[in-house]
DNA sequence: AAACCGGGGAA
DNA sequence: TTCCCAGGTTT
């Protein structure tokens, strides 16, 4: 009798898998901190984060009586902030349920804020034993490859062919171990562009290996075009402190500490524009020099254009969303795109 | 169904 | 430079 599927890949997963901090434990809440802490984020970037938030709230309960903004401090320089408002959230969800314990179903997990398909499904298989699939973007590209699945894996009918073979390979012991091994395979050996397919536990059951090209699995739809935006932005110091403004509540980097300035019309001179809108916040200021460039991309645009250094001149009237915070006190708020780190690296000299 | 939401590391 | 990562929510 031939190992199933499901038998090869947990075999492979005991000796190979790699040691997480979140492998080494069962409590469900800290299973829902990394697995949404990862989500579109690479291990590697992700793990750091994973320690320190478990260690700034190690119990849903102190998650939930948080502030908000020390949430996102935890999360600052992670991108994808509407997960620390959601987990948040779902944190405060879990403890003003009737026992206050986290739900222990998929359905009922599946119902939290920020938690969707993939991360329920982990949750449920690995924190409760649950016979449910949790497909990530490594399971995907392993499954298109072993059943050779065409099409646009992440939606439309493709999607629903993929969901339902998936669904059916869970086994019912062990689904977490099941599920880890099934992405783990997908991160460290069917890799998208140079699959190591001669380490590869399926390999003799693969359809894009027994047929010469794996790398056609699975099929990636054209990307769109990432627009250019053009930018400035002011360091406005005055003893020593820097002048900051929220950001709209809703969307990019909503309701997040930033620089002064942003967008600029396609028309029309950089400096005024900025003088205008330093003159909206009720400052008088003088243009001194050209302190850095800006250079970002984020998911959907580019941001090119330049940070200018200036100095305060009179007496400001600032409405409610604008503050002042010493260079040394910006680590303590959740700044973006101008985060800590985004500050240091990029801007650093200029905040002196 | 499509748009939107960050940032970084690897090739 | 391009790709894409332990996805989810909103419109």
């Amino acid at each position: 009798m031939e190992a199933s599927l499901a038998e090869r890949l947990v075999s492979w997963y005991r000796e190979h898998r790699r040691d997480l901090p979140f492998r080494r434990t069962r409590d469900p809440y800290a299973i829902i901190v990394a697995e949404v802490l990862l989500q579109r984020t690479r291990m590697a970037s992700g793990v750091p984060y994973y320690e320190r938030f478990m260690a700034r709230f190690p119990t849903v309960e102190q998650l939930a009586a948080a502030r908000e903004e020390e949430v996102l401090k935890a999360w600052e320089g992670l991108g994808f902030y509407g997960r620390a408002r959601n987990l948040h959230r779902a944190a405060k969800a879990i403890t003003a349920g009737h026992r206050g314990d986290v739900p222990t179903n998929f359905a009922d997990l599946r119902a939290l804020p920020g938690i969707g398909d993939y991360t329920a499904g982990a949750v449920a298989s690995i924190a409760f034993g649950e016979r449910v699939p949790a497909i990530d973007g490594n399971a995907v590209r392993v499954l298109a490859r072993v059943f050779r699945l065409a099409g646009d894996l992440r939606r439309g009918p493709a999607r629903r062919r993929l969901m339902t073979i998936a669904a059916s390979l869970v086994p019912a012991s062990e689904p977490g171990q099941y599920n880890q091994a099934l992405m783990e395979l997908g991160a460290t050996v069917c890799h998208p562009k140079a699959p190591r397919c001669p380490e590869c536990p399926l390999r003799t059951m693969c359809g894009a290996y027994i047929n010469g090209s794996p790398q056609r699995y699975p099929k990636t739809p054209p990307r769109q075009h990432i627009p250019v935006v053009r930018v400035a932005f002011a360091v406005a110091v005055r003893d020593g402190k820097v002048l900051l403004v929220r950001r709209p509540p809703r969307g990019l980097l909503a309701g997040l500490w930033a620089l002064p300035g942003g967008e600029l019309p396609p028309k029309g001179s950089t400096t005024e524009t900025l003088r205008k809108v330093l003159a909206n916040l009720g400052l008088s200021v003088r243009l001194d020099e050209v302190a850095a460039p800006v250079e970002h991309t984020f998911s959907h645009q580019r941001w090119v254009g330049a940070v200018y250094h200036v100095s305060v001149v009179g007496s400001p009237r600032l409405p409610e969303s604008a503050m002042w915070a010493a260079a040394e006190d910006l680590r303590r708020l959740p700044l973006v795109p101008f985060h800590r780190r985004l500050l240091e690296t990029r801007f650093g000299a200029s905040l002196r």
